[in-house]
DNA sequence: TGCCTTATGTTGCCATCGTCAACATCAGAC
DNA sequence: GTCTGATGTTGACGATGGCAACATAAGGCA
């Protein structure tokens, strides 16, 4: 689906919603032409705005990337816990069909995912609020785990490392995918199914 | 271990070994400044020679970063051979071992692991020796599981998604790590056996 | 020895980029 | 109806990657 490119009406001189308009056409560029095919005056000219018009919005290059990376995180927060709930009403594995949602996602927005995982802007200790949209998205996870753990279908103990390990898999799966490392004979969701059930036995009952 | 810096002897006009010292450079630099802090124009300064000089040894900007992550590759198999061999010398988990040279190697050489895994660079299809080092590091693990498989220590069956598998997890772990996004309470080393000795528990007999 | 070809390094130049400062224009409060 | 702050524009600057034309070195061949 395409996303409506809000132009700002012929001869005047405010735009709308400048803001929210430069959001968007910076992620349509970004999944257009990567990451480092965002430039300033492109994502203006697209919007018939002059190119320094978003330093009223934006304190530089960094800033809008960073928002972009930010709104990418609530998405996906929300994809995360999505399949967690379908999973448990459904009866099956909530970690394992996480791990899926979670590569499927990288994989359809891949250069949203990059963007959101360090992809150019300056670094997390600039942008605290990002730390908080990466956090809450793991925290889905960390709360997966725990209820896995209550209901005895996880080893007992810091819900912490045990997330990581995940995370780390599930990262390290989108990110070499993304990347072409990863020549699948099977599909890329069946590699990471495979994955889930590794760690579920690894992380099981007696350990 | 500072690595000397060889700056063409005064008047002379040809550079005994530029190329050489052109990649010893760039990695210098990539190491203090991070990928994104390389220039052509700083790097030709460093060793006193002119900006476009290293357009005779490479067709790029593209091509000099590709070359310093070939090096990289090849210093990071030989890495994660050595802790192989040794663990198996020493009768550890060679896998387990590989893992914490796997991620101490990165940690200890962010902006070069950074490099070699698509910092920078045009894409894997422009350098086919790129694929072929990189493969070759991937090679060391599934050899090491392959050996695995034959002591009965983990399931028979393909070595490729094993190893996919154990690669994502070191993978996705180092990246993080880099990031800044895993506050390990215990250090990373820990965690990465962690990792390991649950892959293990899931990987081993009966599955 | 002297020339000539090729490899190697340099200089001048260009388009593009992010960003700042100065200016223009709009919208809402009084 | 005016004034003020917010918003958008224009012009300029320094830095960057890269190309083309030129300069110089090195080595083979006479």
């Amino acid at each position: 689906m395409a996303v409506r490119i809000k132009r700002k009406p012929k001869g005047s001189y405010h735009h709308p919603d400048l803001e929210r308009a430069l959001v968007d056409a910076a992620l349509q560029v970004i999944r257009a032409e990567g990451p480092r095919g965002l430039t300033l005056r492109g994502v203006g000219a697209r919007l018939g705005v002059s190119r320094t018009a978003l330093y009223r919005h934006f304190a530089d290059k960094s800033a809008l990337l960073a928002r972009v990376a930010g709104e990418g995180f609530r998405v996906f927060r929300h994809k995360l816990q999505q399949a967690v709930d379908l999973a448990r009403a459904e009866g099956r594995d909530a970690i394992e069909e996480m791990g899926v949602a979670y590569v499927a996602f990288a994989m359809a927005n891949q250069a949203h995912y990059q963007t959101m995982f360090g992809g150019g802007w300056d670094g997390w200790e600039k942008y605290p609020n990002m730390v908080a949209e990466a956090e809450a998205s793991f925290l889905v996870l960390v709360n997966a785990i725990i209820e896995e753990q209550q209901t005895g279908r996880m080893q007992a103990g810091d819900p912490l490392p045990i997330a990581q390990v995940i995370w780390s898999g599930v990262h390290g799966m989108a990110t070499l995918a993304m990347a072409g490392q990863l020549k699948a004979k099977a599909s890329l969701e069946a590699l990471v199914r495979f994955n889930a059930r590794v760690l579920r036995e690894g992380l099981g009952g007696g350990w």
